[in-house]
DNA sequence: CAGAATCACTTGTCCGAACAAGTCGATGAC
DNA sequence: GTCATCGACTTGTTCGGACAAGTGATTCTG
């Protein structure tokens, strides 16, 4: 947390949590928070930009910024990682594999992780649990460069991703995810412990390395009533996008 | 389109969705960026922060920004109106209110809305469909001072959305959306010509006036596989929170 | 009294500069 | 040949200033 633009986005997020600028209320103007944190205006910028893009705040040319609400959103390493995200509710999460084997890329493999088709890929499939409850089913498919350092893990393994970063300094930079709903097939009722047919929140992601190179990609799909997803968008800035049919 | 750094962007993408940057390759340096576009490395800043937030490019310090994807995200208005965004596609929406009339808000609507419980809200109840076929059910909650504007409007109208900025100009400016899966009710499958049980995609969402005022919330249920939402994030910004079910 | 004009204030945009921090290829030592 | 060091290059942070654009309350006008 070296950058003072950061320092000051985490002070007013607390303060917002405090209570100390009420919802619906107004943000202190640039001038004042500039005093007050003694930086230039655009350090102020940058501290409340941020807190726009979380939807904490709204924003409009010639008024004063409004407080949208006080929820917590979470870091990208909570929401990549089940294990992480688990902790930080303080309830238990497992995880153990169930299959695991190497493979010829399909297409959609190789369209995915940008490598050729026919190139070796690492497929693994894993049931995720929450306080002993079986709640999500997760298929992933690993790059070849990857396939070893994941391999060398345990079948009990609570948090891939703490363990890869541990082991060989692996950092999960950037996400795409598309969410969907299915109806649960015969295995994924199976595994699950669900009749078949039941409502399933389904999470396809890719995820890349800081420098842009993709990692794996996955398939999440997650117990009715288990775990819902938030997002906050505004006319300024739009991450949610809406996709017809299938994909 | 006046600022500078928007059209900057805006050139970015359609270089990028041209291929002329392909994916996984580097971007310009702000640099030259700022010597072709003529502008300060500021704006230049502004424009690739946009496309960073969109999850088009990668940034880290020190080496070269990096093209993730050219997956196009939609407007903040058409995310928000599902009318704009079938037009968007070249397919046509259609809309018919099966229900309507005033009430006084719960506690739910209490809290969401941001006013006083046994306040008079306005619930209605659509049916949308896609190229003639229902799709999605939505169930809104308008706050007092918006519904005589939305009861003016005709039973069949496509775009709430767009018919309330031409009446009043009223715009939707900011928007929290809670995404899971539900099994389809009675009334959903009847409504929507489904089997009971059927999964479907529920967005919860609450809108907001620019100044911050909430005007409506809403229980979107969209039918499987006709529809998908699409989110990127990073490291560095993240609009995506998990969150533990809770019915 | 209602509506229009005014004006202080606030946010948005853009500039130019300087330094810090990190990356990556080239160079040189072992 | 391998590895550590180095240095050019690139992005991140911060400053200070200037003007444009929009808001909202006050004042003025008919």
């Amino acid at each position: 947390m070296a950058a003072r633009h950061e320092e000051i986005a985490e002070e007013l997020r607390q303060a917002i949590d405090r209570g100390e600028y009420p919802v619906g209320g107004p943000l202190p103007t640039e001038t004042e928070l500039s005093a007050r944190y003694a930086v230039s205006r655009g350090t102020v910028r940058q501290a409340v930009a941020a807190l726009t893009a979380e939807g904490r705040i709204g924003s409009r040319q010639g008024a004063r910024r409004v407080v949208l609400g006080n929820r917590r959103s979470q870091s990208f390493a909570e929401l990549r990682s089940f294990a992480q995200w688990a902790a930080a509710m303080g309830r238990t999460a497992t995880g153990r594999v169930l299959e695991q084997h190497r493979r010829p890329a399909t297409a959609e493999d190789a369209e995915k992780l940008q490598i050729k088709r026919g190139d070796e890929v690492l497929q693994v499939l894993r049931v995720r649990g929450l306080d002993g409850d079986p709640v999500l089913l997760e298929r992933n498919v690993y790059a070849a460069w990857m396939a070893d350092s994941v391999e060398r893990l345990p079948a009990e393994c609570v948090s891939v991703v703490q363990a890869l970063y541990e082991d060989i300094g692996m950092v999960f930079a950037y996400g795409e995810h598309v969410i969907d709903a299915v109806a649960a097939g015969a295995e994924d009722a199976r595994l699950l412990g669900i009749r078949r047919g039941s409502p399933l929140l389904r999470i396809r992601r890719v995820t890349t390395t800081p420098a842009g190179r993709p990692i794996e990609w996955s398939d999440d799909r997650y117990v009715s009533g288990t775990v819902s997803f938030t997002v906050a968008n505004s006319i300024g800035s739009n991450p949610l996008a809406r996709q017809a049919g299938q994909a």
